[in-house]
DNA sequence: CACGAGACCTGTTCGC
DNA sequence: TGCGAACAGGTCTCGT
């Protein structure tokens, strides 16, 4: 489910809530939601521990506590609140971690590909992904030069977190038509000025994102706005907002994907 | 190296 | 109305 602009979203939403508190007992409920470490591990490392930050990293969430770094990923349908006072457990509710002042923290998850881990270096789970998109890291220069060290569908390319972390299904879908890009465009063929402008789009898209709260889809993840701004993602046969064609679904890297076969046409 | 298929899971929606 | 198929925001692993 969420992408960038959704769980920097839960971030800043959750930050209130949880900053200072300390956390005094967990309750695993389904066993895989956990990572790392084991169960035993874990509910004796946690124990005690003070939250004094939370933020993101990619499509992670990262708490800060006072001898270790609690990462979760929400994968298609993770949810995570904080409650005060009085908590009913929910159906599909993996982890609840008590804390002080009568709050919990709870990670619900239908679909159980949700993960969590306890690490003392987030660097264990978080090596490998590429730069953060609206990091300082992330320029246009260095988006030319390396769209063209490989041979890649730019879609996939978009969607690989080794490349670009925190681009999912719908974003790179609103931005592949906001660049006026084919998703099947081979990354090593477009030209400087076309690599610029997927670099604006990628900037826009996902702070359009971030200002509207996320994407709200189905049941699942509730709050933001993003979906009523959708131009291409789960429009097909609706036309274009810029020309007017119908909105044309293909599959991608075995994903959904949407464009406009005039606004994004597949260059020979 | 690039890509497709299959796994991991449950809930909702679609088509007959 | 009912029932199976298709599909869903993600990532990993294996085979070609």
């Amino acid at each position: 489910m969420p992408e960038l602009p959704e769980v920097e979203t839960f971030a800043r939403n959750l930050h209130p809530a949880l900053i200072g508190k300390t956390i005094l007992a967990s309750e695993l409920l389904w066993q895989r939601t956990l990572a790392s470490p084991s169960k035993k591990a874990f509910t004796h490392r946690i124990k005690s521990q003070r939250i004094s930050a939370i933020g993101r990293r990619a499509k992670y969430l990262v708490l800060t506590l006072t001898d270790y770094v609690l990462l979760m990923h929400l994968r298609m349908s993770g949810d995570v609140l904080a409650v005060l006072g009085g908590y009913q457990k929910g159906k599909h509710d993996r982890l609840i971690l008590h804390l002080s002042e009568d709050t919990k923290l709870v990670f619900s998850d239908p679909r159980k590909f949700g993960r969590i881990w306890l690490v003392r270096d987030p660097d264990e789970v978080l090596r490998g992904l590429g730069p953060e998109p609206l990091g300082d890291e992330f320029t246009a220069e260095w988006l030319v030069e390396n769209l063209h060290t490989r041979s890649r569908q730019l879609k996939m390319l978009l969607m690989d977190q080794s490349f670009i972390a925190g681009l999912g299904n719908i974003y790179t879908d609103e931005i592949l038509h906001a660049a006026r890009l084919h998703p099947m465009t081979k990354s090593d063929a477009i030209s400087n000025l076309q690599a610029g402008h997927l670099w604006q789009a990628i900037r826009i898209v996902l702070e359009d994102g971030i200002r509207r709260s996320g994407a709200s889809i189905d049941w699942v993840y509730r709050g933001g706005d993003f979906q009523n701004h959708f131009r291409v993602y789960g429009r097909s046969e609706q036309p274009c907002p810029v020309c007017g064609t119908a909105i044309r679904k293909i599959t991608v890297g075995q994903r959904g994907t949407h464009y406009c076969p005039t606004c994004q046409p597949l260059e020979a």
